[in-house]
RNA sequence: GCGGGUAUAGCACAAUGGUAGUGCAACAGCCUUCCAAGCUGAUUAUGCGGGUUCGAUUCCCGCUACCCGCUCCA
């Protein structure tokens, strides 16, 4: 993982953010290279979603359209998705045993009579194990000698006399402190609670809140989907592991919506279609990992969620989560139609019906597919003089190819830059001329560029050009009036 | 938020209480007809802030960032 990251920041990828003022923990910054990786697989997943999506299992496409919904939404949309009320949890840590508790999720047990400490037990602590625990330290009183308080209720000046869950002595437990995953920020010139507005911890709020401008105005019928791609921002409480987990990152997210009677059918078709998009980026089968998360881990609206998950370096031989897939029922029209008063029903018409529509959720972060594409791509070769080459899928590479005069004398350098003029207007490609041709395919291997194209004396001769292969430095000659073809042919699969 | 570790040039590594070196890369040129070759030249560093000291990159304190382990991840 260290190399990858040293390698994204030498090669103009990824770099911390602010890095010439220290950096700041959470937030990176994509370099020349990194945008064009990132936006290959943005415009790739909406090409595959909304441009040209696949075909549904009656064989007829499936209808999606798009959508780009505002970062800041009205406070109130956040109260009715949980955000606001469910998720400023207080926390509460452990200085002995280095534990942290959610004060919510902590119970304690006060002495009725006053006398000794007071126990403090995780609210899914067993009955047999509490009796046990009260017994050893408190010299034989049972439960009915206490009274059960949950722990964010307890006043602070008794927090002393508590003695934490997995520990012995009293004293241990910090005060609860507010963890607060939204970034907030105020509205207007003025900073006040009655302006307080909150940058989105997700885009489908986004998605929720237009369902009815889009179905009113785009002739779309369920079963649909909208989709949309964008920044998202969590205050996380611990950034980790280069850009897996920062503070602000981007997602792609479609909203699915049909029938609750459709739902496994439909549930099913995107597990698949999903499992297709990342096969086909290179990803492969031995890598990924297909999770259908427990019905205990399940969030509170979902009634099913399965986690696409990739081999990252840093979760091996695990794996970490790139991408989730969520029956969210109608959890959220029905929320959002409760806090706004407005009706979010559909009416189908065949059917002469009204209802709210369920919501399937193929939700994926792009960056965390970023991570993932250069994670895989990331190759150490010793036979090669750079060391190490990234094995890109041609269509992801930031750079389609390299065009490269052997010498910088001019009986090679107009011809090389003439068809680098005519590749470019359809491909992301490379001039360069200076320094020797090794070095130069050794710093193509370092970023990736699947195709080098050489001129040398016999282009003058011939017009045939040298291609050279990333993967397997071969080469072959083609001439000068095959290059585009061969290219379109290896990065779109097409001529 | 806790514990442990790390911080010297783009990268890898030296050294020192008193002028901070080397290799590679990157850059300019020369040379070069296919894989980081050679020659010449110029550029580049002690994370930030305090303290001790005549003098701190070195010793001490604080902060920040990164890595590992917890915790968190709706």
């Amino acid at each position: 993982m260290k190399d990858i990251v040293a390698l994204c920041k030498r090669r103009g990828f990824i770099f911390p953010a602010s890095d010439i003022y220290g950096g700041l923990n959470g937030f990176w910054d994509y370099g020349p290279l990194g945008v064009e990786l990132k936006n290959n697989l943005r415009d790739r997943w909406w090409r595959d979603m909304v441009i040209a999506p696949p075909l549904g299992p009656d064989g007829t496409p499936v209808n999606i359209v798009g959508l780009d919904s505002s970062i800041i939404q009205n406070p109130k949309c956040w109260e009715a998705s949980g955000h606001v009320g469910g998720f400023n949890d207080p926390m509460v840590d452990c200085r002995e045993s280095k534990k942290r508790y959610r004060a919510d999720h902590v119970f304690v047990l006060i002495p009725k009579d006053g006398e000794g400490h007071a126990f403090a037990f995780d609210q899914d602590a067993e009955d047999v194990e509490i009796e046990k625990r009260l017994k050893k330290l408190s010299r034989g009183k049972s439960v009915a000698d206490f009274n059960k308080e949950v722990l964010d209720q307890v006043p602070l000046d008794m927090f002393s006399n508590i003695i934490g869950p997995d520990v012995k002595t009293a004293g241990t437990l910090t005060e609860p402190r507010q963890f607060n995953m939204m970034f907030h920020t105020y509205v207007g010139a003025t900073a006040s609670e009655d302006n307080k507005a909150y940058l989105r911890p997700e885009t489908c709020a986004g998605i929720f809140l237009n369902f009815k401008n889009v179905v009113d105005s785009s002739r779309v019928k369920v079963p649909f989907g909208i989709a949309q791609i964008g920044k998202a921002f969590r205050n996380e409480v611990t950034p980790r592991n280069f850009i897996f987990r920062s503070r602000e990152f981007e997602q792609m997210e479609l909203e699915w919506f049909c029938a609750e009677e459709d739902v496994p059918m439909w549930f099913d078709f995107w597990v698949e279609q999903r499992r297709a998009f990342w096969l086909s980026l290179g990803l492969p089968k031995s890598e990924l990992h297909f999770l259908d998360v427990d019905k205990a881990d399940l969030a509170h609206y979902s009634s099913r969620t399965i986690d696409i998950e990739y081999r990252f370096p840093f979760a091996a031989p695990g794996f970490d989560e790139l991408e989730g897939i969520a029956h969210r029922g109608n959890y959220d029209l029905t929320q959002h139609q409760e806090f706004s008063g407005q009706k979010l029903d559909y009416f189908d018409q065949a059917e002469n019906k009204r209802f709210l529509p369920h919501v399937i959720e193929p939700s994926t972060g792009l960056t965390r597919g970023v991570l993932a594409l250069i994670c895989q791509a990331y190759t150490v070769d010793e036979n090669r003089p750079s060391g190490v080459y990234l094995d890109f899928h041609p269509s992801m590479a930031p750079k389609k190819a390299a065009i490269l005069p052997l010498t910088a004398k001019d009986k090679h350098v107009p011809t090389a830059q003439k068809l680098y003029l005519d590749l470019r207007d359809e491909f992301v490609v490379d001039l360069d001329i200076k320094q020797n041709i090794g070095k130069r395919y050794a710093r193509q291997d370092e970023i990736g560029t699947p195709y080098c194209f050489t001129i040398d004396n016999e282009t003058a001769e011939d017009h045939s050009v040298t291609v050279r292969d990333r993967n397997t430095m071969a080469q072959e000659r083609i001439h000068l009036d095959k290059v585009k073809d061969f290219l379109r042919e290896k990065i779109n699969g097409r001529s």
